[in-house]
DNA sequence: CGCGCGATTGATTCGGCTCAATAACTGTGG
DNA sequence: CCACAGTTATTGAGCCGAATCAATCGCGCG
């Protein structure tokens, strides 16, 4: 019995990393919060490690909390009409997933899936309207977020609306840049398929294929086997803005 | 003098309509606000009349506050980077505008411009942080507000890049219809160009004028002069979403 | 009544989607 | 380490939707 009891304690403690030691705490919503704060979340909150491809959660269901990124890459999507895949938002390491459907009190309104292997962690949506309510601070970050979102996405409705696919390729890499960064290479620093690049920029795989070997031609990229190395990040933000 | 402040007095009050008998807030993030916010708001708010095609505020302003449709209709559009307007929200009575940028702390993303005359009352972003620091139930509301914008933007990125324009313009016309409603002819309650149309929709406006015909030819819409009745509206939920 | 803007229609062009075939790559088991 | 199968990437050909350009029409208004 003692076992039992010391086993569960120690893959409690494992699974459920401090929230006051986690790194990727300090880039999150959550960097400014107390250590009476801190010690709450850790009491409740959960760990789960999920392997590359799985799904975290899905389009449709109801959200009972939200979760934040520990350490991985997660691609949120929406399902369009005709059953293809929209990319709608990535998150890395410090960023909450799944919070918008509490707030907006709607079913999920997309599907988080990893793209590598992810630890991410589960709080309860009671503690994350505790925090809403009794800190305006934590409520203006999120605030903040929420809007910043919508601010975003609000462009990105216009640029779907006006630009061609190349523009709209063009920025999407300057965003997957932004978003992940590059490596020692300066190649794009995260896997995706030409599939998952066609469903960000809302086209065809073929178009994406072409596009990205018209872009090589160019010298504004080259192409590494998978991997999308940056040659001329400025000629890029000219084509995707229309800059002459 | 007695008389420049009577005049002033009297003006104030004629610009400045109470907010506790606003009919418009009943519908409004401030529906739950008590009696001594109501107070609060009133003595720092202001009122202003704009006439058809006169701008409230334009994208790239830095915003000082919010504003709150009294009465009338406004579009909120963005520029495209070859000139092209997108419009990409609607407010009417009862709606707040502007705040996003205070919220996300970047320069107004939209301007705002009126489809007819309009009273609009403005608040200074110190009364509005001042309600979400004091009042949680406030600060909800507008997380439920800015949570449900990011929503419905992340389904029209996906309508974007995936429907056709036909299905994109069938989707426009039931979007008009849920903010203004229809009047007794069962027409869409509010005057657009087809090149507002188009600016919606993201197409050309030969494009609009070819599709509204074909809908026609449908038997989904007809077109009186500029008005366009709605004959089926579950008609063009299927074509919308593409349910066969 | 004529002016001017918005609406409409027609003709042409082109980007990008679809379908089809092939090549390269990944992981698996022998 | 290689062979195989299944997946992913690439290339080619053809077609269609929708953008563009150009011309005309119609209406509201001074």
């Amino acid at each position: 019995m003692i076992f039992v009891i010391l086993h569960l304690a120690m893959s409690e403690k494992l699974n459920n990393p401090s929230c006051a030691t986690c790194g990727a705490r300090q880039k999150s919503v959550f960097c400014s919060l107390n250590s009476d704060q801190l010690v709450q979340m850790d009491e409740h909150k959960g760990c789960d490690f999920y392997k590359k491809g799985e799904t975290i959660f899905k389009e449709g269901a109801i959200a009972r909390g939200l979760f934040c990124v520990n350490k991985g890459k997660i691609k949120l999507s929406r399902m369009g009409p005709s059953g293809k895949e929209q990319i709608v938002r990535f998150a890395k390491g410090g960023d909450i997933i799944g919070y918008n459907s509490m707030l907006s009190r709607r079913p999920l309104s997309a599907t988080a899936s990893c793209l590598e292997d992810s630890a991410v962690c589960f709080i309860p949506s009671q503690q994350f309207f505790a925090l809403i309510k009794k800190d305006p601070n934590f409520s203006l970050k999120i605030l903040e977020l929420t809007a910043k979102n919508w601010d975003d996405a609000s462009r990105l409705i216009t640029d779907m609306a006006q630009k061609t696919t190349k523009q709209r390729l063009a920025e999407m890499l300057l965003w997957l840049k932004e978003t992940f960064g590059l490596d020692e290479d300066n190649c794009i620093d995260v896997k995706l398929s030409r599939e998952e690049i066609a469903n960000m920029v809302g086209t065809a795989t073929e178009a994406v294929i072409r596009l990205l070997a018209d872009l090589k031609k160019e010298n504004l990229i080259a192409l590494e086997g998978k991997k999308i190395k940056m040659l001329d990040i400025h000629g890029l933000v000219m084509l995707a803005d229309l800059i002459d």
